[in-house]
DNA sequence: GTGACTTTGTGCATGCGTTCACATGAACCT
DNA sequence: AGGTTCATGTGAACGCATGCACAAAGTCAC
């Protein structure tokens, strides 16, 4: 499930303080979800507690850990090595969960050899070489979107079956091959979507009126000029 | 609904191919959907297409722009100059989809005035005069995770009601208060999950076989020296 | 103007995720 | 040793999103 490392990362802050045993109510406040939902999400995969008690958070520190697949560090590989991609090789939040970067690529040629977070950038040619010294990684998209369609196909041609992708557009993918996006427009959207129902400004100032069509009941603008309908 | 962003990017991408009309099929294709689902989408907004022909490009992207409130620019605040902040700031994706930086905070007072994509950083403690100078805004933390809540809480109290938050830290606000989250070990963790699932390797090379609780039925690790159950 | 074709809009069923509520089981106190 | 208390684990119901399949509606050709 898509909730685990979100447990996995309160029970860390539990660890911190030194606490041995949660109870799915403190777990699940810590990790913002229903108590019953985190219930049944940790004896789904198999885990258990105590009844009476709850649930020792070293102990399933590492269950979840183990269960994930992070007991073992997975090699990372970024494809576009520009403001995000810098920012990502330099983001310390990797290492310490189970991830390592190994790699960084650019296809820009000028940008071979340069040194970024203490790794040379290799040109984009040497990928397969990359993936196949490294066996079963996670690649890391950071290309402008004009480039990602590319990227991909030569990532899955390399073998990575699993890709995290920042570039705004929509990868096709073999089905075997998992791809995660994170795109921060539609988030940025999203919040503006939500932000415009609560300041319930009717109209924009700079704007036309709603008219309200008769024969659906539906919204429509009148377009101000927009070039409007037939 | 999150995927209208989606549509609207794809929507886009047929625009710069000066196309006029698309199907709800080419459009669905596009943005990675089902096509009946995008029908339900575009009819739930209330706005429509014309049977037999399909929806008109230009006229069905203003009307979602209009409709996620893109039709004015949304002022965005950046509080955490890091590499993650930086990159931000940097990023051109913002500008051209109805969004501007209109500021940059951090909490390190060395780093007020630094120049930062053509923004002075200015000190944390000016949030409040520059979310009552631009007015509905949207926040956005790029802080380590042990400032985030501070950091929320700031920017509630000055008055931003939509937060976009990249600190792996899950942040109490009020329910008036929209936050969406970006956690980039969280995408890894569920794609090394996978990713482990794929490689059917059922023992870790460097971990304990599994052992089976009679009790349950279900798996549970011998421990390997990890101080296992009394 | 009529017919055939194309595509939207939508009722309906299915499946999944979420949540409540309760029984099960373990520890602790007397 | 027995009862009490506490928290887990789970059965069942609810609600929602998804997808199929079809009718309504508009266009194009003749």
């Amino acid at each position: 499930m898509a909730r685990l490392p979100v447990y996995l990362r309160a029970l860390g802050t539990f660890a911190d303080r030194n606490v041995a045993t949660v109870s799915s109510e403190e777990l699940a406040g810590a990790a913002g979800v229903n108590s019953a939902k985190l219930r049944k999400d940790l004896s789904y995969l198999g885990s258990y507690g105590t009844r009476g008690v709850g649930y020792e958070v070293a102990y399933l520190r590492y269950q979840i850990s183990r269960q994930i697949g992070l007991t073992q560090d997975w090699p990372v590989l970024i494809v576009g090595i520009g403001n995000l991609g810098q920012a990502l090789a330099n983001y310390g939040g990797f290492v310490s969960r189970g991830f390592r970067v190994v790699a960084l690529l650019d296809a820009d040629p000028a940008r071979a050899g340069e040194v970024v977070a203490g790794l040379a950038v290799r040109p984009f040619a040497d990928l397969s070489a990359v993936a196949a010294e490294h066996g079963p990684c996670i690649g890391v998209i950071a290309t402008p979107a004009s480039a990602a369609q590319q990227v991909a196909g030569a990532l899955v041609a390399a073998g990575v079956r699993s890709i995290l992708n920042f570039a705004p557009a929509v990868l096709a993918v073999p089905d075997s091959v998992d791809v995660r996006k994170v795109d921060l427009s539609i988030e940025l959207q999203i919040l503006a979507y939500h932000e415009q129902r609560k300041t319930a400004r009717f109209v924009a100032l700079d704007g036309p009126d709603d008219v309200r069509d008769p024969r659906f009941g539906a919204e429509v603008p009148a377009g101000a000029g927009f070039g409007g309908r037939p």
